[in-house]
Parts: structure tokens; C-alpha cells; sequence
RNA sequence: GGCCCGUUCGUCUAGCGGUUCAGGACGCCGCCCUCUCAAGGCGGAGAUCACCAGUUCGAAUCUGGUACGGGCUACCA
């Protein structure tokens, strides 16, 4: 039970950012692997030059260790069956393409694209049922296939899948138990006619020679899952077991796509999200603790995170859910690391404040996280939040914020009665202010709504924002003073741009 | 064309033959709290379990088919 020696593997292509659909399957890799006191391999899979950049593979790591994805064997902390970047195992692939070959399950195929076009066309103009590879260099006799070779013809390299395999049977964790008539694989290309090996084999080569016991993947491989299994059994090795995961769906319910908005790790990131909650809110998007357990830390997935809970289904990428999960971690923050981690960057960013602020006035820092935390449901919400305690002595007044609040009958002598009891040697905290303002209304004959909406239009502009006694106290007496001063006279003067 | 996968409230899911005329969460609506906005508390609407046959005393749960969606069928990964 303790150490059933599980090895898994997540291996993106670096030919883009690291999407959401590739994090969720790390995740579940990762987990998968933590929970079964496993290895968790990171490999890059770029035998597509073309297409694979280093920088996105530095995209991918950096999304990776944002997630808290560690990883025990991989392209920058080695391991013992490294390398890990499939460019720099070419050498391995053509070994054990030669093997097959040599052993007889591989063979080299001369027909050109051409040839394989028309193939294809003959067989759907008979309405064949069979669509692929007909196997014309199947039985190619091996001294004239030698000659062509020597000749330089160009060729590919094709598994030869035994004739009379049958049925192939894949051991999906998530799917059951799923078969395929080895009738319907074609000999497929393990090795194109530039010398390059293709995906589905190098993977296995890769997962059989890492010593991968549990591929867990996406959905769109399921298919090509037998493929594979033949090769292991061409090769010898063992065939692992499998899980094979749904696919994301934006809310229209196609696959996501930028159409839908952020796809990338990273632009999740950038939009100041906590990655814990993201990988919660992922994690979820497929499998489910007990139905019952919304909020599950990176430590409860690593522990609890079970392939049987995993559903077979396509599940949609909900944004609210994302952002409701993302404010409850929040909540679990105490003031000051709310400030640091939340509070800080956003208005750094803002560009109100430098960085090291919230070390260097850990008490205003956290006044202002204790109002906005509950308030804030992303990183990018703080903006909007606390941008009102950056507008100077003489802030703009909204124009509902003047017509509903200041321009009416009362006005004047509320921001006038404030001012009185803001100018006090009272204390000025919080508390403080909220008791000597609470008492005013009733003294000056006028309701609360009324009386409150007016400070608050003349202390932040606005007919909305954070409670009025923090949000005063933050401000600093001279300021919210300043602040009534000025709204005064804009009511004295009956306009709002005076 | 062939093969394979999927289908429970708007969304994520629980359910693994009877204790479920289907439970939780997000979202939505209402009430409470309240100086605004949130948060929080309480409550509500919302799913004939895609459809049709069958097996069974009994099915969301098992079987077959149909529909719809998706994947694979490449010298892409």
C-alpha cells in the first residue's frame, strides 16, 4: 500500500503556453503521484522543431512551479532516466526502431504520398471500411527492401501489428475497460522519412523506458491508445494502465479556445489569481473529493486524489466558480498576507504604491485588507477597490455620487457636522470614527442613508465604497478633512466641478 | 465511411439495483444583518437522471438500440 512504486509523467509540447487543459492534467498527474507516494516525471515532448520553442518551455516550467507543481525527474533536475526532453533522445528512438526492424516488427515502406492518397481513395470509393494503410511494403522481401534503401530511395519505418492480434484491450482508471479489434490498426509510421520518430511511438519508448506506470492523459488519446499498446508489445515491455481524461469546454460548449477568454496558466497568473485556488477550482473541474467538499488545499489533493473519482464526462470552465474559490482562499489569509500577496502587487501595479509597502506600513496594510478582503474575488478587483485613497485632498466627485448625495437639501451641514467631529482629539481609528459619526444624524434632524451617502460622496467620490470609518482612517485625518473642505465648498458653490 | 468515448439542476458534481418522487457546491431569487457595496446567516426556485426498448419484484444505476456531442482514423502532438 505504502510504496507501489507508481511513476507517472506529465509531457507538454512546447509549442505554446501552458493551457488549462495541460494544467489540469499535470495536477492530476501530480496528485495522483504525491497520494500514492510515487514519482511524478516532467518530460518535454518537442520532437516537432518546428514547433516547439525553448521559450515556451520556460513558459511551461515557470506555469508549473506557479501551480506548486514540484516534480521529482525532469529537464532541469535531472533523474536517473534522463534526459528528458525527447530532442536529445533521437539516439533511443533510432535504437529502437532498429530493433524492431531487425526483430521483424517494423518494416520500411517506399510508397509515397501519392501512392498512400490514392490508396485512401480507392478504398473510400469502395466504401471499404476499412480506411487505412493497406499494406503494400508489408511483405516486402528484405534484401530488395535493403537494395531501395541503399539505393536511397526515401522510405518510413511502420510497425508491423501482428495479423492475428485480436482483440486489444486497454485498462482505462477511468473508462473501465475498453477493447479495439487490432484488425482496425493500420501499420502506422514510427519513424518519418526524414530519420524523425513520431508521437506515438517515441511516447512509448519514453513511458516504457522512464519505467511510466499510469499514463494519464487527455481524451483525445484514448483513441490511439491500442496504437501504442502494439508497440510495447512489439518492443516487450510492459503496457502500463491508463486513465484518460475529458476534455474543457468553454460555456458554449466547444473546447476552450481564446474565444472564451483566458486559456493560459499564465493570463490567470497575470490576473492576480492565488494558484492554490486555481488548482482547487481545476482539480474539481472532473473530480470531486465526495461530492460534498468544495475548498480542497494542495495538501488534501495530495493526499486524498483517487483516479475512481475521476468523471468520464467533458466538464465546462465556469469563471464564477473559479472567482468564488479563489475569495475563499483569500478569506483563509490572515490581513498582513492578504496585503503582501494580494494588496501590494495590485497597487504597485496600480502604480500608487512601491513595493515594500506593506512591510513598511504593516498596520494601514492591514486596516485597508481587513475592508477589501471580503470585497475582493480577484487580485483585479483591488484596484477599483482602494483607488478612492489615492485621489489627493480634492478627489473628483462622481456625478451620481453628486446628485444623489450632495447637491440635496442637508448636505452642507452633514459634511460640515462630520467635519467638526473629525477635527476632535479623538482617537482615529476605525472605531472611533464610526461612534462619533453614528450619533450625528439623529442631532442633526436627518436619516442615516442620507447623512452617510454625503460623507462618503465627499471622503471618496463615490455613492459606493468599503465602510465609511476604515475607509477614513486610512485616509489619515488631514486628508479626510481636506477631503470635506473641499466637497464643502463645491456644495457652497452648487457645482460639482468647482 | 470505420472505430472509440461521452450524455444527472444553467454550471461542476454525488449516486455505483431498493434507505433518493435524486444530495452538495457555484450561479440565480428572496429574507435577515446593515451608512453604500460586499461578506455572512437563513430560505427558495431549478434535473420526468438525453431518448426508446429490455432485464428485474424493483433502474439514474445492468443490457441493446437511437439521437446529439466529441475523439481517432496524418510522414501533428
Amino acid at each position: 500500500m505504502k510504496d507501489t512504486a507508481v511513476r507517472v509523467r506529465f509531457a507538454p509540447s512546447p509549442t505554446g503556453k501552458l493551457h488549462v487543459g495541460g494544467a489540469r492534467t499535470a495536477i492530476y498527474n501530480w496528485a495522483f503521484a504525491r497520494a500514492n507516494h510515487g514519482t511524478f516525471i516532467l518530460r518535454i515532448d518537442d520532437t516537432d522543431p518546428a514547433r516547439s520553442t525553448k521559450e515556451n518551455e520556460g513558459v511551461i516550467l515557470r506555469a508549473m512551479r506557479w501551480l506548486g507543481l514540484d516534480w521529482d525527474e525532469g529537464p532541469d533536475v535531472g533523474g536517473e532516466f534522463g534526459p528528458y526532453k525527447q530532442a536529445e533522445r533521437l539516439d533511443i528512438y533510432r535504437e529502437a526502431a532498429d530493433r524492431l526492424v531487425a526483430e521483424g516488427h517494423a518494416y520500411p515502406c517506399f510508397c509515397t504520398p501519392e501512392q498512400l492518397e490514392a490508396d485512401r481513395a480507392a478504398a473510400r470509393e469502395r466504401k471499404d471500411s476499412f480506411q487505412g494503410y493497406q499494406g503494400r511494403c508489408r511483405d516486402l522481401d528484405p534484401a530488395e527492401a535493403a537494395r531501395r534503401i541503399e539505393a536511397g530511395e526515401p522510405y518510413v519505418l511502420r510497425i508491423k501489428v501482428p495479423d492475428d492480434r485480436g482483440d486489444v484491450c486497454v485498462h482505462d482508471a477511468v473508462h473501465g475497460d475498453v477493447t479495439f479489434n487490432a484488425r482496425e490498426l493500420d501499420d502506422f509510421v514510427i519513424v518519418r522519412s526524414d530519420g524523425t520518430p513520431t508521437y506515438n511511438f517515441c511516447t512509448v519508448v519514453d513511458d516504457a523506458l522512464m519505467g511510466i506506470t499510469h499514463v494519464i492523459r487527455g481524451d483525445d488519446h484514448l483513441s490511439n491508445t491500442p496504437r501504442q499498446v502494439m508497440v510495447y508489445e512489439a518492443l516487450g515491455y510492459p503496457v502500463p494502465e491508463f486513465a484518460h481524461i475529458s476534455m474543457i469546454l468553454g460555456a458554449d460548449g466547444k473546447k476552450l479556445s481564446k474565444r472564451h477568454g483566458a486559456t493560459s496558466v499564465e493570463e490567470y497568473r497575470d490576473a492576480g489569481y492565488d494558484p492554490e485556488a486555481f488548482v482547487n477550482y481545476l482539480a474539481l473541474l472532473g473530480w470531486s473529493l465526495d461530492g460534498d467538499t468544495t475548498i480542497v488545499s494542495r495538501e488534501v489533493l495530495a493526499r486524498e486524489f483517487s483516479l475512481d473519482h475521476v468523471s468520464k464526462n467533458p466538464a465546462t470552465f465556469d469563471p464564477a466558480k473559479l472567482d468564488w474559490i479563489n475569495a475563499r482562499y483569500y478569506e483563509a489569509m490572515d490581513d498582513l498576507e492578504f496585503a503582501r500577496r494580494v494588496l501590494e502587487p495590485a497597487l504597485v501595479e496600480a502604480g500608487w504604491e512601491e513595493p515594500g509597502c506593506a512591510e513598511a506600513r504593516p498596520e494601514w496594510f492591514a486596516t485597508l485588507a481587513s475592508i477589501l478582503k471580503p470585497r475582493t474575488k480577484r487580485a483585479a478587483d483591488v484596484a477599483g477597490l482602494a483607488g478612492f485613497l489615492y485621489t489627493g485632498d480634492a478627489p473628483d466627485i462622481e456625478e451620481k455620487a453628486w446628485n444623489k448625495a450632495l447637491a440635496k437639501d442637508g448636505a452642507h451641514e452633514a459634511l460640515a457636522a462630520a467635519k467638526a467631529s473629525l477635527e476632535g482629539p479623538a482617537d482615529f481609528d476605525a472605531g472611533s470614527i464610526d461612534a462619533a459619526l453614528e450619533a450625528l444624524p439623529e442631532t442633526l434632524g436627518t436619516n442615516k442613508r442620507k447623512f452617510f451617502a454625503a460623507v462618503r460622496a465627499a471622503e471618496t467620490g463615490s455613492l459606493v465604497s468599503p465602510p465609511l470609518g476604515a475607509s477614513i482612517e486610512l485616509l489619515g485625518r488631514d486628508r479626510a478633512l481636506a477631503r470635506l473642505d473641499s466637497a464643502l465648498a463645491k456644495v457652497a458653490a452648487g457645482d460639482r466641478e468647482a
